[in-house]
DNA sequence: TATTGTTATACTCTATAACTATA
DNA sequence: TATAGTTATAGAGTATAACAATA
């Protein structure tokens, strides 16, 4: 019963080494701690220019598409509707969004970003996309085209299940 | 991190679309998503099993090789000392695993796992495992072992920096 | 004095409930 | 009554500090 794990037959890192395997470590063991580590490198980027992750979230969203309400523009970025309000409330101080009442129904604030909030977006953007180019080049290009597309597939899912049953997964 | 995934574009088997390309989300806005997505799949299972995350974790790298002190077992699963007590003084109760002082220093505590803990612990790696298998199977192969590939090779880096080099203001 | 494990405390993040102003 | 936004409160999760036992 007791399953035995065979170690020694790759090297980590090594150009050989296959992706699966009956050793390999689970998936959210290696995409947690992933990502915890890409959210912290990209730190430094948002301090640079004065911006919370929440921040950039709400400013690279705002110009996709005018969003009417906070309300919608909290669930477009995952976020209850009362997180994004100190941050809508900072980045209006200063100046990198614009948050009015909407005439046609006064209790609705529209949301749009300023010129200098394109700019700080798109500095930040820059930088971040910059990294993680030197940070995918390190990877073999097939493997970097592979984990990029897998990636885009696999968190385009909004609800993955792992349970064999009622999911069609 | 932010930004949300366009569903459309990406279909599998279609290779003339790059995951790369200018378009394409943050890293962190796809993997830190994902990551939580993985996670709460995981839930089902492990309460099935009576078991938390961390719990699990303790049962995964318990027998890898013995570990002396609680301290690198915290340290081996990125916890914190005092955050794994409460879960072995839980899996301890249950049989789950072992903890006795050792003799030659009574102040650290030896850790193994017991039979059961070893059942319980294959049970729901098995069940994970073919659950990732069933989620991977969407996958178009080669992505499927680039994504794999790359998610290894990306989170063997202890530290990822996104910066070009130490300076920071 | 230093170290292992433990407990107690404080801090961070997030969600829930309650309030206002409009409709 | 219902909804958008806001504020106040409470909960979960985590880290930090203080403590006891042992070296």
């Amino acid at each position: 019963m007791a399953e035995h794990v065979d170690h020694g037959d790759s090297l980590p890192g090594d150009d050989t080494l296959p992706g699966d395997g009956p050793d390999r470590p689970d998936l959210a063991a290696m995409v947690v701690p992933l990502g915890r580590a890409l959210m912290a490198a990209e730190q430094p980027i948002l301090a640079a220019h004065g911006l919370t992750m929440w921040a950039y979230m709400v400013l690279l969203h705002l110009d996709e598409e005018p969003i009417r309400t906070q309300a919608a523009l909290a669930k477009a970025i995952q976020a209850d509707k009362t997180r994004i309000i100190a941050v809508l409330d900072d980045l209006e101080a200063r100046d990198l969004i614009r948050r009015r009442p909407d005439p046609t129904d006064r209790r609705v604030r529209l949301l749009s970003v300023t010129g200098g909030g394109r700019s700080v977006r798109d500095a930040v953007r820059d930088a971040i996309r910059e990294g993680e180019e030197r940070l995918l080049a390190g990877l073999p290009a097939a493997d970097r085209e592979g984990f990029l597309r897998g990636l885009r597939a696999l968190s385009a899912r909004p609800e993955l299940t792992l349970l064999p049953k009622s999911g069609l997964d």
